[in-house]
DNA sequence: TATGAATGAGTCTTCATTCAT
DNA sequence: TATGAATGAAGACTCATTCAT
């Protein structure tokens, strides 16, 4: 649900010091970032994960005190605040508010269903429960804020009479569902049965903003 | 996505004989698919899945051959068939088609926020990679025929007149998302952010039948 | 080495019991003694010697203590000792010295390579140095006996001018030695390159008795 | 049967890299020799290979696959191929049947008795028949080599008059018995009952060059 | 007496972590 | 700083032995 890109920053556990060309840990993020959404946590072997790096094994515990200390980085190198300027964005937006949901859900979609936030969301569904600090911190960073800013969309549409009010108005949430749904398809039965992104995405806004029932006139 | 609740179905794999007071492959399967779904399966100990079963390590190898084979029948034991009944009651059913799929969702919400399918939700996200046959078992025997059933309900609000076409009915399981969101949230952020599941079915069914934006007359 | 022929003596370690129709632990030395002699001690599994003995697991701890109680029984079962008898008869013995050491050589030869005898050689090679006791068991009942048995029959011919004095005469265990390389062909290399056992004792008795250089006259 | 020392060639199966003073895999390979020889293939624990080696455990597997891999590594590495010059010495020696005969059956002798092929014997008669391969390698690359050049000999000498024809010069092999005899008698029962080897030796020789019968004019 | 399910000690094997170079 | 050989704790799996039936 993040709105902003990846961004290059280092994580915070690493110690950089100094670097030749390319930066080390990021390199090795980078590589244990795939490892740990592939294999997961106890499945991912160090080795592996120094072999994509194009580094020895012992090289990781330069930059990480261990196993661990590695996959919180990895993670947490990924877990991006939204930029704060979208929710005055949102405010200023001049044009309707199913416009701007629908460019909002887009951005969103694009974000979800695109790079690396589905490698995110499985080491979060799958980890999560024994590394809760990253559960926690992808929350607070990321979705909390994602979440109140379609909040604040909806509310906007609502209170301009653009949006009806009702149970789906009070849990904006669910108008970002199909675009979860897309991400987690893609994770486990895109490879028996395909569905293209752009057909999810035009069913995702077809679906929020109009539902299925008939406008009788 | 079953529409089926999960039967008492003795898992193929297991070589059951003579058995005593409870049935011990079923125990087995029980604790191994709690253990395997909170530590993933390079992550679970088989002597964990023994003490939660209440014997000893040795004895799952009297009835699975290894992890492996315990993991396969613990997931697929679970992989039961949606009843092919429900298809036969949507095409008899009386009433409106906004109530049918209403009917039919909130079934499927049940059904994936109530019992164990987030359980297997969680374990075909982290493992499916590793295991497609259980990702296979799963789409064959349930995904693709709930699949079939919404579009099959859609297809006929259509037919009636009573539900809009457009790119919500060309990809009818986009109805379904909210479930699925609700139950990845559950898997996810219910610690930090809980949602009650009521809130959660309303507002899908007020999203999926009804959408966002307001009707004009 | 020896001259008698495994007989049915009950080993000495079995408690045998009420029998019913055959007696069980015969049955039970048969399997294992097989089965020893196949896999060695730590590699036959008491599983394998029930199968084969056509009863269950449970029911050899009926008879025999321990696995190992089982293989001492199992093995000196089939430690008889020499008959005494042939020594006299030896002694008795009305024709040349050649003969009779042909025709014990031929029954040697025939008791080694026939039948039991060299399972037991497998075993007493394979395991001897771990259990001690049972080497030494036969080394005494049998080994030594005949032994002495060949030394008489060499000390007779010398002292009626059959045979040579000599370095082979000195340690008459070697006119036994072609029986032993054939029970080792027999266990090693029989399967890649067969000799027939009778061209192995025509081999035997002839070059004992001549031996390869030309006599001149 | 082997006529050439063991060389100190290299497994094949160990991947050496850079070493460091010692060479580890020939270390693994030697401790695992003998702990096999004593102890059997299921009987031998990889962790006092490691410890006979000065190692720890993991260690082996840096070099070899796996317990078998080891084993057969292990022994293979003493199944060193007959130096082909011999073949050339023996239609080259100048002297007579008997004396070639006789040098080449105390090299062998040696060669059996005196080092490695013991304990290699041991394991081939224990676990021949789970490891063809090495029975199999061993057979072609020293035993039927072995056998060939007795056949030899054999042939020139009653090519030459020196040697009866007759059923020990059709089996020529019966003529190395006497080593393996001693070769079985030290692994077995040399701790009740020792032999000199050079009596050995000695009465080998007498009875394969004269026999036992005592020539007539 | 016989069974075979259950147990848990013992082994092989893996792999995170250390450390000499 | 980088390497990768070495370590040993941990976990899968086997099987001798026990014991309720």
């Amino acid at each position: 649900m993040t709105l902003k890109s990846r961004s290059e920053s280092e994580p915070e556990t690493a110690r950089p010091r100094r670097r030749r060309k390319e930066a080390r840990p990021s390199e090795i993020i980078e590589a244990g970032l795939l490892e740990f959404s592939e294999n997961g946590f106890a499945g991912t072997r160090l080795e592996d994960v120094a072999t994509r790096a194009g580094i020895a094994k012992g090289t990781i515990y330069r930059y990480f005190d261990s196993k661990e200390a590695l996959f919180e980085a990895a993670v947490l190198s990924r877990v991006t605040p939204v930029i704060d300027g979208v929710e005055a964005m949102v405010d200023a937006f001049p044009g309707s508010s199913a416009d701007l949901l629908g460019l909002v859900l887009a951005r969103i979609y694009g974000e979800i269903v695109g790079s690396d936030v589905h490698v995110l969301m499985r080491i979060i569904i799958s980890e999560g429960a024994r590394f809760p600090a990253i559960s926690e911190a992808y929350y607070r960073r990321t979705v909390a804020k994602g979440r109140a800013l379609i909040g604040r969309i909806v509310t906007r549409g609502v209170a301009r009479g653009e949006f009806r009010a009702g149970a789906a108005a009070d849990l904006p949430m669910v108008a970002v569902a199909p675009a979860i749904m897309a991400a987690v398809w893609r994770m486990t039965f895109e490879q028996f049965d395909p569905v293209p992104p752009e057909r999810f995405l035009a069913a995702h806004l077809d679906l929020v903003l109009h539902g299925l029932v008939e406008r009788r006139q």
